[in-house]
DNA sequence: CAGTGGTCTAGACCACCCA
DNA sequence: GGGTGGTCTAGACCACTGC
Protein backbone atom coordinates (compact mmCIF):
# COMPACT_ATOMS: atom_id res chain seq x y z
CA UNK A 1 0.00 0.00 0.00
CA UNK A 2 1.65 3.56 -1.35
CA UNK A 3 0.10 6.70 -1.89
CA UNK A 4 -2.98 5.66 -2.00
CA UNK A 5 -4.91 8.81 -2.20
CA UNK A 6 -2.96 8.60 -5.92
CA UNK A 7 -4.90 5.16 -6.68
CA UNK A 8 -7.95 6.28 -5.55
CA UNK A 9 -7.89 9.82 -7.39
CA UNK A 10 -6.73 8.13 -10.73
CA UNK A 11 -9.31 5.63 -10.57
CA UNK A 12 -12.32 7.85 -9.89
CA UNK A 13 -10.32 10.13 -13.05
CA UNK A 14 -11.08 7.12 -15.26
CA UNK A 15 -14.24 6.02 -14.13
CA UNK A 16 -15.19 10.25 -15.30
CA UNK A 17 -13.09 10.15 -18.86
CA UNK A 18 -14.47 6.68 -19.67
CA UNK A 19 -17.84 7.58 -19.01
CA UNK A 20 -19.11 5.38 -16.44
CA UNK A 21 -19.43 8.19 -14.45
CA UNK A 22 -21.11 10.68 -17.68
CA UNK A 23 -21.57 14.27 -17.08
CA UNK A 24 -23.85 15.87 -14.81
CA UNK A 25 -23.89 12.39 -12.80
CA UNK A 26 -23.65 12.41 -8.86
CA UNK A 27 -21.05 10.60 -7.59
CA UNK A 28 -21.01 8.41 -4.08
CA UNK A 29 -20.26 10.17 -1.36
CA UNK A 30 -16.94 9.82 0.69
CA UNK A 31 -18.04 7.80 3.51
CA UNK A 32 -19.60 4.94 0.88
CA UNK A 33 -15.79 5.73 -1.71
CA UNK A 34 -14.06 4.75 1.92
CA UNK A 35 -15.73 1.61 2.47
CA UNK A 36 -15.25 0.44 -0.78
CA UNK A 37 -11.57 1.81 -1.72
CA UNK A 38 -11.14 0.17 1.92
CA UNK A 39 -9.29 3.58 3.82
CA UNK A 40 -9.92 6.51 5.48
CA UNK A 41 -12.39 9.30 4.55
CA UNK A 42 -9.45 11.80 4.36
CA UNK A 43 -8.37 9.76 1.82
CA UNK A 44 -10.65 9.43 -0.64
CA UNK A 45 -11.30 13.48 0.07
CA UNK A 46 -7.89 14.09 -0.72
CA UNK A 47 -8.40 12.43 -3.99
CA UNK A 48 -11.76 14.31 -4.89
CA UNK A 49 -9.95 17.81 -3.85
CA UNK A 50 -7.44 17.06 -6.17
CA UNK A 51 -10.11 16.00 -8.72
CA UNK A 52 -11.91 19.52 -8.13
CA UNK A 53 -9.13 21.30 -8.46
CA UNK A 54 -8.42 19.73 -11.86
CA UNK A 55 -12.08 20.95 -12.53
CA UNK A 56 -13.73 17.51 -13.38
CA UNK A 57 -16.12 17.39 -10.35
CA UNK A 58 -17.92 20.07 -8.81
CA UNK A 59 -18.46 19.58 -5.10
CA UNK A 60 -21.44 21.39 -2.43
CA UNK A 61 -21.84 20.05 0.68
CA UNK A 62 -25.30 18.77 1.44
CA UNK A 63 -26.03 18.20 -2.62
CA UNK A 64 -23.12 15.94 -3.22
CA UNK A 65 -20.23 15.45 -5.68
CA UNK A 66 -21.30 16.02 -9.80
CA UNK A 67 -19.13 15.40 -12.82
CA UNK A 68 -18.92 18.23 -14.48
CA UNK A 69 -20.81 19.24 -17.50
CA UNK A 70 -18.51 20.46 -19.32
CA UNK A 71 -15.22 20.25 -17.84
CA UNK A 72 -13.53 23.72 -16.89
CA UNK A 73 -10.30 22.96 -17.45
CA UNK A 74 -7.47 25.25 -17.61
CA UNK A 75 -3.85 25.00 -18.56
CA UNK A 76 -1.28 26.84 -16.37
CA UNK A 77 2.05 28.14 -17.79
CA UNK A 78 5.50 29.24 -15.59
CA UNK A 79 5.78 32.78 -16.20
CA UNK A 80 9.27 32.88 -18.20
CA UNK A 81 11.79 35.16 -17.09
CA UNK A 82 13.85 36.07 -20.27
CA UNK A 83 17.39 35.42 -19.50
CA UNK A 84 16.25 31.86 -18.63
CA UNK A 85 14.29 31.59 -21.59
CA UNK A 86 16.79 32.36 -23.94
CA UNK A 87 19.24 29.72 -22.11
CA UNK A 88 17.04 27.37 -22.34
CA UNK A 89 17.13 27.33 -25.63
CA UNK A 90 20.82 26.91 -25.16
CA UNK A 91 21.97 30.46 -26.76
CA UNK A 92 23.93 33.16 -25.06
CA UNK A 93 21.67 35.78 -23.26
CA UNK A 94 22.77 39.13 -24.06
CA UNK A 95 20.77 42.62 -22.75
CA UNK A 96 21.41 46.39 -23.46
CA UNK A 97 19.79 49.19 -22.80
CA UNK A 98 18.10 51.65 -25.17
CA UNK A 99 16.47 54.15 -23.55
CA UNK A 100 15.95 55.41 -19.52
CA UNK A 101 13.82 58.83 -18.44
CA UNK A 102 12.13 59.71 -15.57
CA UNK A 103 8.74 60.94 -16.86
CA UNK A 104 5.14 62.16 -15.17
CA UNK A 105 3.10 59.23 -16.05
CA UNK A 106 1.16 59.38 -19.13
CA UNK A 107 -2.41 59.39 -18.78
CA UNK A 108 -2.93 55.94 -20.23
CA UNK A 109 -0.73 54.40 -17.80
CA UNK A 110 -2.60 56.07 -15.34
CA UNK A 111 -5.58 54.95 -15.83
CA UNK A 112 -4.26 51.37 -16.63
CA UNK A 113 -2.35 50.98 -13.52
CA UNK A 114 -4.76 53.49 -11.34
CA UNK A 115 -2.56 55.91 -10.65
CA UNK A 116 -2.72 59.41 -9.41
CA UNK A 117 -1.64 62.58 -11.76
CA UNK A 118 1.64 63.56 -11.68
CA UNK A 119 3.10 60.61 -10.19
CA UNK A 120 7.03 59.98 -11.36
CA UNK A 121 7.65 56.75 -13.29
CA UNK A 122 11.23 55.43 -14.55
CA UNK A 123 10.71 54.53 -18.28
CA UNK A 124 13.12 52.05 -19.29
CA UNK A 125 13.50 50.61 -23.02
CA UNK A 126 15.89 47.76 -23.53
CA UNK A 127 16.53 44.57 -25.88
CA UNK A 128 17.14 41.17 -24.56
CA UNK A 129 19.08 38.93 -27.29
CA UNK A 130 19.83 35.47 -28.08
CA UNK A 131 23.45 34.92 -29.17
CA UNK A 132 23.52 38.08 -31.67
CA UNK A 133 19.30 37.83 -32.43
CA UNK A 134 16.99 40.60 -30.95
CA UNK A 135 14.90 37.90 -28.68
CA UNK A 136 12.75 40.36 -27.23
CA UNK A 137 11.98 44.12 -27.00
CA UNK A 138 11.15 45.34 -23.35
CA UNK A 139 9.24 48.91 -22.93
CA UNK A 140 8.89 49.29 -19.00
CA UNK A 141 7.39 51.58 -16.44
CA UNK A 142 8.21 51.44 -12.68
CA UNK A 143 6.08 53.30 -10.54
CA UNK A 144 8.07 55.76 -8.31
CA UNK A 145 5.83 56.54 -5.83
CA UNK A 146 6.15 52.80 -4.54
CA UNK A 147 9.82 51.64 -5.55
CA UNK A 148 11.87 55.27 -5.47
CA UNK A 149 14.81 53.30 -4.98
CA UNK A 150 14.55 52.27 -8.80
CA UNK A 151 16.07 55.54 -9.61
CA UNK A 152 19.11 54.85 -8.63
CA UNK A 153 19.39 51.38 -10.06
CA UNK A 154 21.88 50.29 -12.72
CA UNK A 155 20.20 49.10 -15.42
CA UNK A 156 23.13 49.32 -18.13
CA UNK A 157 24.38 45.77 -17.48
CA UNK A 158 21.22 44.23 -16.69
CA UNK A 159 17.74 44.32 -17.07
CA UNK A 160 15.01 46.14 -14.52
CA UNK A 161 13.37 42.39 -14.84
CA UNK A 162 16.20 40.65 -12.76
CA UNK A 163 16.46 43.64 -10.87
CA UNK A 164 12.30 44.15 -9.77
CA UNK A 165 13.08 40.20 -9.01
CA UNK A 166 15.47 40.36 -6.64
CA UNK A 167 14.35 43.35 -4.99
CA UNK A 168 10.41 43.81 -4.73
CA UNK A 169 7.88 40.94 -4.51
CA UNK A 170 4.84 41.23 -6.00
CA UNK A 171 1.20 39.88 -4.59
CA UNK A 172 -1.25 40.34 -7.74
CA UNK A 173 -0.48 40.54 -11.29
CA UNK A 174 -2.00 39.99 -15.00
CA UNK A 175 -0.79 39.27 -17.89
CA UNK A 176 -2.27 39.32 -21.30
CA UNK A 177 -1.60 38.13 -24.76
CA UNK A 178 -2.22 39.77 -28.17
CA UNK A 179 -0.71 40.56 -31.61
CA UNK A 180 0.15 43.83 -32.57
CA UNK A 181 1.44 44.90 -35.98
CA UNK A 182 5.03 46.29 -35.63
CA UNK A 183 5.70 50.06 -35.50
CA UNK A 184 8.73 51.96 -36.56
CA UNK A 185 10.56 51.39 -33.02
CA UNK A 186 9.59 47.39 -32.75
CA UNK A 187 10.79 47.02 -36.15
CA UNK A 188 14.07 48.69 -35.98
CA UNK A 189 14.58 46.97 -32.61
CA UNK A 190 13.49 43.62 -33.68
CA UNK A 191 15.09 43.84 -37.36
CA UNK A 192 11.61 43.16 -38.92
CA UNK A 193 9.65 44.86 -41.19
CA UNK A 194 6.75 47.65 -39.96
CA UNK A 195 3.78 45.86 -39.93
CA UNK A 196 4.74 42.49 -39.26
CA UNK A 197 2.92 40.20 -36.99
CA UNK A 198 4.33 40.06 -33.34
CA UNK A 199 3.32 38.36 -30.26
CA UNK A 200 3.29 40.61 -27.26
CA UNK A 201 2.84 40.25 -23.54
CA UNK A 202 2.06 42.89 -21.40
CA UNK A 203 2.24 41.98 -17.51
CA UNK A 204 1.13 44.65 -14.36
CA UNK A 205 2.33 43.50 -11.00
CA UNK A 206 0.88 45.17 -7.83
CA UNK A 207 2.50 44.46 -4.38
CA UNK A 208 0.08 44.50 -1.31
CA UNK A 209 -2.47 46.84 -3.69
CA UNK A 210 0.05 49.17 -4.79
CA UNK A 211 0.71 49.45 -8.20
CA UNK A 212 4.37 48.39 -9.02
CA UNK A 213 5.14 48.58 -12.67
CA UNK A 214 3.54 47.56 -16.00
CA UNK A 215 5.89 46.24 -18.84
CA UNK A 216 5.07 46.02 -22.87
CA UNK A 217 7.11 42.71 -24.14
CA UNK A 218 7.44 42.41 -28.23
CA UNK A 219 8.78 39.41 -29.04
CA UNK A 220 11.12 38.38 -32.71
CA UNK A 221 8.46 36.90 -35.43
CA UNK A 222 7.76 33.32 -35.14
CA UNK A 223 7.53 33.39 -31.21
CA UNK A 224 5.03 30.79 -29.51
CA UNK A 225 3.60 30.70 -25.89
CA UNK A 226 2.96 26.41 -25.34
CA UNK A 227 1.07 24.76 -22.61
CA UNK A 228 -0.07 21.52 -21.48
CA UNK A 229 -2.91 20.99 -19.20
CA UNK B 1 -11.25 28.46 15.41
CA UNK B 2 -11.90 28.10 11.84
CA UNK B 3 -10.16 26.96 8.83
CA UNK B 4 -6.85 27.30 10.56
CA UNK B 5 -4.47 25.85 7.27
CA UNK B 6 -5.82 29.01 5.63
CA UNK B 7 -4.59 31.47 8.09
CA UNK B 8 -1.25 29.66 8.64
CA UNK B 9 -0.19 29.39 4.95
CA UNK B 10 -1.11 33.38 4.42
CA UNK B 11 1.04 34.32 7.85
CA UNK B 12 3.38 31.80 6.39
CA UNK B 13 3.09 33.57 2.59
CA UNK B 14 3.47 37.29 4.73
CA UNK B 15 6.83 35.89 6.20
CA UNK B 16 8.05 35.54 2.23
CA UNK B 17 7.19 37.91 0.34
CA UNK B 18 7.95 40.69 3.36
CA UNK B 19 11.28 38.64 3.16
CA UNK B 20 11.69 38.36 7.10
CA UNK B 21 12.28 34.57 5.40
CA UNK B 22 14.41 35.96 1.93
CA UNK B 23 15.12 34.39 -1.02
CA UNK B 24 16.82 30.74 -0.31
CA UNK B 25 16.20 30.66 3.64
CA UNK B 26 15.28 27.62 5.44
CA UNK B 27 12.54 27.33 6.65
CA UNK B 28 11.08 25.77 10.47
CA UNK B 29 10.30 22.46 10.13
CA UNK B 30 6.91 21.36 10.40
CA UNK B 31 7.31 20.06 13.75
CA UNK B 32 8.16 23.69 15.04
CA UNK B 33 5.63 25.71 13.30
CA UNK B 34 2.92 23.13 14.46
CA UNK B 35 4.02 23.69 18.49
CA UNK B 36 4.33 27.45 17.28
CA UNK B 37 0.74 28.09 15.75
CA UNK B 38 -0.18 25.23 18.71
CA UNK B 39 -1.88 23.41 16.12
CA UNK B 40 -1.58 19.67 14.33
CA UNK B 41 1.48 18.72 11.79
CA UNK B 42 -0.86 17.67 9.05
CA UNK B 43 -2.48 21.27 9.68
CA UNK B 44 1.10 23.04 8.78
CA UNK B 45 1.62 20.59 6.19
CA UNK B 46 -1.83 21.26 4.46
CA UNK B 47 -0.83 25.08 4.44
CA UNK B 48 3.15 24.45 3.46
CA UNK B 49 1.95 22.19 0.65
CA UNK B 50 -0.25 24.91 -0.88
CA UNK B 51 2.75 27.64 -0.78
CA UNK B 52 5.11 24.49 -2.11
CA UNK B 53 2.32 24.71 -5.26
CA UNK B 54 2.01 28.52 -5.49
CA UNK B 55 6.15 27.99 -6.42
CA UNK B 56 6.90 30.26 -3.44
CA UNK B 57 8.70 27.36 -1.39
CA UNK B 58 10.66 24.26 -2.36
CA UNK B 59 10.58 21.24 -0.33
CA UNK B 60 12.83 18.08 0.28
CA UNK B 61 13.03 15.57 2.93
CA UNK B 62 15.22 15.27 5.24
CA UNK B 63 16.96 18.89 3.84
CA UNK B 64 13.71 20.30 4.47
CA UNK B 65 11.75 23.79 3.58
CA UNK B 66 13.14 26.55 1.68
CA UNK B 67 11.98 30.20 0.51
CA UNK B 68 12.57 29.89 -3.38
CA UNK B 69 15.62 31.69 -5.12
CA UNK B 70 13.47 33.38 -7.51
CA UNK B 71 9.69 32.04 -7.01
CA UNK B 72 8.58 29.80 -9.65
CA UNK B 73 5.10 31.89 -10.59
CA UNK B 74 2.79 30.11 -12.79
CA UNK B 75 -0.70 31.83 -14.33
CA UNK B 76 -3.54 29.09 -15.30
CA UNK B 77 -6.57 30.04 -17.50
CA UNK B 78 -9.35 28.39 -17.96
CA UNK B 79 -9.09 26.93 -21.88
CA UNK B 80 -12.13 28.65 -23.54
CA UNK B 81 -15.30 27.78 -25.37
CA UNK B 82 -15.87 29.83 -28.11
CA UNK B 83 -19.37 29.98 -27.43
CA UNK B 84 -19.44 30.71 -24.01
CA UNK B 85 -16.65 33.30 -25.16
CA UNK B 86 -18.70 35.42 -27.00
CA UNK B 87 -21.97 34.93 -25.00
CA UNK B 88 -20.20 36.48 -21.63
CA UNK B 89 -19.89 39.64 -23.54
CA UNK B 90 -23.44 40.01 -23.84
CA UNK B 91 -23.26 38.95 -27.59
CA UNK B 92 -25.29 36.94 -29.52
CA UNK B 93 -23.37 33.91 -30.56
CA UNK B 94 -23.73 32.61 -34.23
CA UNK B 95 -21.84 29.61 -36.52
CA UNK B 96 -21.32 29.16 -40.40
CA UNK B 97 -19.70 26.37 -41.78
CA UNK B 98 -17.21 27.07 -44.28
CA UNK B 99 -15.87 23.80 -45.35
CA UNK B 100 -16.57 20.19 -44.80
CA UNK B 101 -14.07 17.17 -46.22
CA UNK B 102 -12.56 14.04 -45.76
CA UNK B 103 -9.11 14.19 -46.78
CA UNK B 104 -5.55 12.03 -46.28
CA UNK B 105 -3.84 13.60 -43.36
CA UNK B 106 -1.55 15.96 -44.94
CA UNK B 107 2.32 15.28 -44.38
CA UNK B 108 2.89 18.28 -41.29
CA UNK B 109 -0.38 17.23 -39.67
CA UNK B 110 0.95 13.83 -39.69
CA UNK B 111 4.15 15.22 -37.98
CA UNK B 112 2.55 17.01 -35.52
CA UNK B 113 0.09 14.25 -34.48
CA UNK B 114 2.15 11.27 -35.04
CA UNK B 115 -0.16 9.99 -37.28
CA UNK B 116 0.54 6.81 -39.78
CA UNK B 117 0.36 7.43 -43.64
CA UNK B 118 -2.89 7.01 -45.42
CA UNK B 119 -4.94 8.16 -42.20
CA UNK B 120 -8.01 9.46 -43.20
CA UNK B 121 -8.95 12.68 -41.38
CA UNK B 122 -12.02 14.92 -41.26
CA UNK B 123 -11.46 18.55 -42.16
CA UNK B 124 -13.81 21.49 -40.99
CA UNK B 125 -13.55 24.99 -41.53
CA UNK B 126 -16.17 27.44 -40.15
CA UNK B 127 -16.59 30.92 -38.20
CA UNK B 128 -17.69 32.01 -34.93
CA UNK B 129 -19.90 35.20 -34.78
CA UNK B 130 -20.13 37.62 -32.34
CA UNK B 131 -23.37 39.72 -33.50
CA UNK B 132 -22.75 39.84 -37.19
CA UNK B 133 -19.24 40.15 -36.63
CA UNK B 134 -16.77 37.97 -37.20
CA UNK B 135 -15.16 36.70 -33.56
CA UNK B 136 -12.92 33.70 -34.79
CA UNK B 137 -11.71 31.23 -37.69
CA UNK B 138 -11.72 27.72 -36.88
CA UNK B 139 -9.32 25.12 -39.04
CA UNK B 140 -10.11 21.71 -37.69
CA UNK B 141 -8.67 18.35 -38.35
CA UNK B 142 -10.27 15.32 -36.82
CA UNK B 143 -8.42 12.13 -36.75
CA UNK B 144 -10.70 9.67 -37.99
CA UNK B 145 -8.80 6.69 -37.16
CA UNK B 146 -9.63 7.53 -33.86
CA UNK B 147 -12.89 8.62 -34.10
CA UNK B 148 -14.76 7.55 -37.31
CA UNK B 149 -18.31 8.45 -35.91
CA UNK B 150 -17.03 12.64 -36.28
CA UNK B 151 -17.65 11.32 -39.93
CA UNK B 152 -21.70 10.97 -39.46
CA UNK B 153 -21.55 14.19 -37.50
CA UNK B 154 -23.51 16.89 -38.55
CA UNK B 155 -21.53 20.54 -38.56
CA UNK B 156 -23.91 22.82 -40.18
CA UNK B 157 -25.53 23.56 -37.43
CA UNK B 158 -23.14 23.98 -34.46
CA UNK B 159 -19.60 23.50 -34.56
CA UNK B 160 -17.03 20.60 -34.16
CA UNK B 161 -15.88 22.22 -31.14
CA UNK B 162 -19.31 21.36 -29.15
CA UNK B 163 -19.54 18.15 -30.75
CA UNK B 164 -16.27 17.09 -29.55
CA UNK B 165 -16.56 18.24 -26.20
CA UNK B 166 -20.04 16.32 -25.74
CA UNK B 167 -18.46 13.02 -27.16
CA UNK B 168 -15.42 12.46 -26.23
CA UNK B 169 -13.45 13.21 -23.36
CA UNK B 170 -9.53 14.08 -23.24
CA UNK B 171 -7.03 12.81 -21.54
CA UNK B 172 -3.82 15.41 -22.79
CA UNK B 173 -3.96 18.77 -24.45
CA UNK B 174 -1.62 21.24 -25.51
CA UNK B 175 -2.27 24.50 -26.44
CA UNK B 176 0.06 27.30 -28.62
CA UNK B 177 -0.22 31.00 -29.12
CA UNK B 178 1.20 32.96 -31.28
CA UNK B 179 0.79 36.27 -33.59
CA UNK B 180 0.47 35.30 -37.57
CA UNK B 181 -0.08 37.88 -40.26
CA UNK B 182 -3.52 37.32 -42.28
CA UNK B 183 -3.63 35.35 -45.24
CA UNK B 184 -5.94 35.54 -48.00
CA UNK B 185 -8.58 33.34 -46.39
CA UNK B 186 -8.49 34.81 -43.25
CA UNK B 187 -8.55 37.97 -44.19
CA UNK B 188 -11.60 37.23 -46.07
CA UNK B 189 -13.39 35.36 -43.61
CA UNK B 190 -12.39 38.20 -40.31
CA UNK B 191 -12.73 40.76 -42.67
CA UNK B 192 -9.48 42.25 -42.25
CA UNK B 193 -6.64 43.30 -44.60
CA UNK B 194 -4.34 40.16 -45.82
CA UNK B 195 -0.42 40.59 -43.36
CA UNK B 196 -2.20 42.07 -40.15
CA UNK B 197 -1.18 40.68 -37.25
CA UNK B 198 -3.81 38.13 -35.95
CA UNK B 199 -3.78 36.53 -32.62
CA UNK B 200 -3.55 32.24 -33.16
CA UNK B 201 -4.21 29.89 -30.79
CA UNK B 202 -3.53 26.04 -31.59
CA UNK B 203 -4.58 23.37 -29.97
CA UNK B 204 -4.07 19.54 -29.88
CA UNK B 205 -5.61 16.69 -27.75
CA UNK B 206 -5.55 13.39 -27.19
CA UNK B 207 -7.42 10.36 -25.39
CA UNK B 208 -5.08 7.78 -23.73
CA UNK B 209 -2.30 8.47 -25.77
CA UNK B 210 -4.45 8.66 -29.56
CA UNK B 211 -4.56 12.06 -30.90
CA UNK B 212 -7.93 13.07 -31.60
CA UNK B 213 -7.76 16.30 -32.98
CA UNK B 214 -5.83 19.58 -34.04
CA UNK B 215 -7.12 22.95 -34.62
CA UNK B 216 -6.26 26.68 -35.04
CA UNK B 217 -8.58 29.20 -34.43
CA UNK B 218 -7.77 32.74 -35.27
CA UNK B 219 -9.04 35.28 -34.00
CA UNK B 220 -10.11 38.60 -34.95
CA UNK B 221 -7.99 41.65 -34.73
CA UNK B 222 -7.28 43.16 -31.43
CA UNK B 223 -8.06 39.98 -29.40
CA UNK B 224 -6.10 39.30 -26.15
CA UNK B 225 -6.10 36.70 -23.38
CA UNK B 226 -5.97 37.85 -20.08
CA UNK B 227 -4.63 35.91 -16.53
CA UNK B 228 -4.52 36.97 -13.24
CA UNK B 229 -1.88 35.35 -11.27
C1' DC C 1 22.02 6.75 10.24
C1' DA C 2 18.78 10.16 11.40
C1' DG C 3 15.93 14.17 10.25
C1' DT C 4 12.55 15.80 7.27
C1' DG C 5 8.44 15.82 4.67
C1' DG C 6 4.58 12.60 2.76
C1' DT C 7 0.81 10.10 3.79
C1' DC C 8 -2.71 7.37 6.20
C1' DT C 9 -6.00 6.52 10.01
C1' DA C 10 -9.93 6.88 13.10
C1' DG C 11 -12.51 9.86 15.12
C1' DA C 12 -14.50 14.21 15.77
C1' DC C 13 -16.87 18.63 15.07
C1' DC C 14 -18.59 21.94 12.08
C1' DA C 15 -20.41 24.81 7.99
C1' DC C 16 -23.19 24.68 4.52
C1' DC C 17 -27.32 24.19 2.22
C1' DC C 18 -31.10 21.37 0.09
C1' DA C 19 -35.49 19.54 1.09
C1' DG D 1 -33.42 18.85 10.08
C1' DG D 2 -30.14 16.15 8.36
C1' DG D 3 -26.76 14.72 4.85
C1' DT D 4 -22.69 16.18 2.73
C1' DG D 5 -18.17 17.87 2.27
C1' DG D 6 -14.39 20.67 4.94
C1' DT D 7 -11.22 20.53 8.31
C1' DC D 8 -8.60 19.40 12.50
C1' DT D 9 -6.26 16.17 15.66
C1' DA D 10 -3.00 12.87 17.58
C1' DG D 11 -0.55 9.36 16.44
C1' DA D 12 1.75 6.38 13.41
C1' DC D 13 4.67 4.53 9.73
C1' DC D 14 7.27 5.33 5.76
C1' DA D 15 10.26 7.32 1.81
C1' DC D 16 13.67 10.00 0.73
C1' DT D 17 18.10 11.92 1.12
C1' DG D 18 22.02 14.58 3.25
C1' DC D 19 25.56 13.57 6.29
Amino acid sequence: MKTAFRDIRDALRDRIVSRQWPPGELVPNEADLAREFDCARATVNRAMRELAEEGLIERRRKSGTRVRASPRRQASFEVPVVRREVEATGARYAYALRKRSVEAAPAWLRARLGLAENTRVLHITCLHYAESHPYQREDRWINLAALPQAEMADFTRSGPNEWLLATVPYTDAEISFSAQGANADMARDLGCAVGDALFVAERMTAFQGQPVTYVQLVHQRGHQVRMRY
